[in-house]
DNA sequence: ACCTGAACACCGTTCAAGT
DNA sequence: ACCTGAACACCGTTCAAGT
C-alpha cells in the first residue's frame, strides 16, 4: 500500500494540498464549523486543517472576527429568499417577511455563536446584502420606504440575530435546559415582599414555545413599525 | 526601607490579603473590569489580582460565564429604577419605561462584552430581578399584565441588551468607527443591478444618531406590544 | 469545605525570514 | 505578494494533594 519512496506525512494524508485561496479557506472553515462547531474554527485549528501555519491565514483575514464574518456570509447563502417577489405566491407581504426572517433565524439557530459574532461585527458580505435587499423589497410592498424601511430592516435583523444568539441550539442542549430550569426556579421562588409581580407572573414570564414567542414578536415589530411615527434621521 | 526580615513579595504588596469570599471576589472582578475591561476579567487574571491560583476560583464559580454573570448582576445595581413608581413624578408610564430601559442600556454601553454575555447566559441575580420587577410594575400601569407583560419584558430587555452589545463603546472606538465607515461604503457602493433598493436607500440605512434610533425603536416596541394580539402561551 | 501548584490542551497575533 | 516557523503572551479547566 505505501509507496516505495517515503512521502512526507502531510502529503500522504492530503494528497493534493490545494493552494490557499480566500474562497477555499472559507469553504474549509465552513466544513470545520459543521463538523466541530464554530468554537473550533480558530486560526490555529483551521491552519492545521489546511496543512499550514496560523500566520498564513493573516494574508486573507485581518483577524478571527473577519474570518467568522466570512463564514457567516457563506452560511447566509442558505437563507430562503424565494418568497421575496410578490409573484411568488398568494402570501401577503407580512407573511413573506416573516418567512424570510424565520429562514434566517433557522439558519443561525444551528450556529448561535455565529449569530453572536454577527451582533458584534456587522456583516456586509454579498449574501447579507441579498438578504437586506429582499427585506427592503417586501417592506416596500407593505408601503414602507425611505427611513422607516431602513431602520425597520435594522431592527428586524437585530431581533432575529439576537434571538438566534440567545436560543440557538447546539450550545450543549443540556446546558441550555439546565439554565432554563434554573431561571424558572428563580422566578417561581421570587419573594412576595421584594418581587411580588414576578412571583405572581412567573409562569407568564417563561410561558410559550420559542415559535409562539417568535410569531408574537414579529407581530409586535411589524405593528409597531407600521404605527410608530416615521423616524427622522436628519434630526438625530 | 526594606525590613530586616525578608517578607514574601506577595505579602508585602498586598499587606492584608483578604480571605476569599464570593462578594469579595466579585467586587475585585468589577474593579478589574473598570480598569482593564471585561476581556481581562479572566479566571487567571482575577486569581492573580487576588493573589491566588486560578483553581481557587472554581470553588465560587463553575466557569467563566458564571463569573461574568455575577459581575453583570453587580453592575445592574447602577440601573436607575427611581422612576418606577407613578408617584415619582409627572411622567407617563411610557416615558418612565423608556427611562428605565435607557438607564439599563447606558449602564451596559460601557461594557458591551458584558451585554454580549447577558445575551447568552440569561441573568437571574437579585438586581436583575429588581429590574424585571420594575418593568412589570410600569407595564401594569399601562394596562399590561399576564402573558403580554411577561413576553414584553423579555422582548424589551432583549432589544436593550442587543443594542448595548452592538453599539456599546469601549470596543476600541477606532475599530467601531472603521467598521461603520466600511459598512457605509459597502451600502453606498451597492450595485444597481443586483441591489437596487440598497443603492437607493443607502443613506436611510445608516442615518440617524444612536439616540434617535433608540427612541424610535422603543416607540415601535411599545406600539407593537399594545396593538399586537395578546399572546397565548398555552397554545405554544 | 476550601485552597493550591502543576499540568493539559489549547488560544490570537506578530515578526523576521524566506520564496 | 504570499507563505512560514517560531516565539510571545496569554487562555479555561481539571486533578491530586494539601489544610
Amino acid at each position: 500500500m505505501s509507496p516505495a519512496t517515503p512521502t512526507p506525512r502531510s502529503r500522504r494524508e492530503r494528497p493534493a494540498k490545494p493552494a490557499l485561496t480566500g474562497p477555499g479557506i472559507v469553504a474549509t472553515a465552513v466544513g470545520l464549523m459543521r463538523s466541530e462547531g464554530l468554537e473550533r474554527v480558530t486560526m490555529r485549528r483551521l491552519a492545521q486543517e489546511l496543512d499550514t501555519g496560523p500566520a498564513s491565514l493573516y494574508v486573507y483575514f485581518r483577524n478571527t472576527a473577519e474570518l467568522h464574518a466570512a463564514v457567516l456570509d457563506e452560511l447566509l447563502g442558505e437563507v430562503d429568499l424565494g418568497v421575496t417577489a410578490a409573484a411568488a405566491g398568494p402570501l401577503g407581504w407580512r407573511d413573506r417577511l416573516a418567512r424570510i426572517l424565520s429562514s434566517y433565524i433557522e439558519v443561525l439557530y444551528e450556529h448561535p455563536s455565529l449569530a453572536r459574532s454577527a451582533l458584534v461585527t456587522r456583516p456586509r458580505g454579498e449574501r447579507y446584502l441579498d438578504l437586506v435587499e429582499a427585506l427592503l423589497t417586501v417592506l416596500a410592498e407593505g408601503g414602507m420606504e425611505g427611513e422607516r424601511a431602513g431602520w425597520a430592516v435594522d431592527l428586524l435583523l437585530q431581533y432575529a440575530t439576537a434571538t438566534a444568539a440567545e436560543h440557538g441550539t447546539r450550545r450543549q442542549a443540556d446546558d441550555t435546559q439546565e439554565e432554563w430550569d434554573a431561571l424558572t426556579e428563580t422566578l417561581r421562588g421570587a419573594r412576595q415582599d421584594r418581587h411580588p409581580r414576578i412571583a405572581a407572573a412567573a409562569d407568564q414570564l417563561v410561558s410559550g414555545s420559542p415559535e409562539a414567542r417568535r410569531t408574537w414578536a414579529l407581530d409586535v415589530l411589524l405593528n409597531g413599525i407600521l404605527t410608530a411615527p416615521a423616524p427622522d434621521g436628519a434630526r438625530g
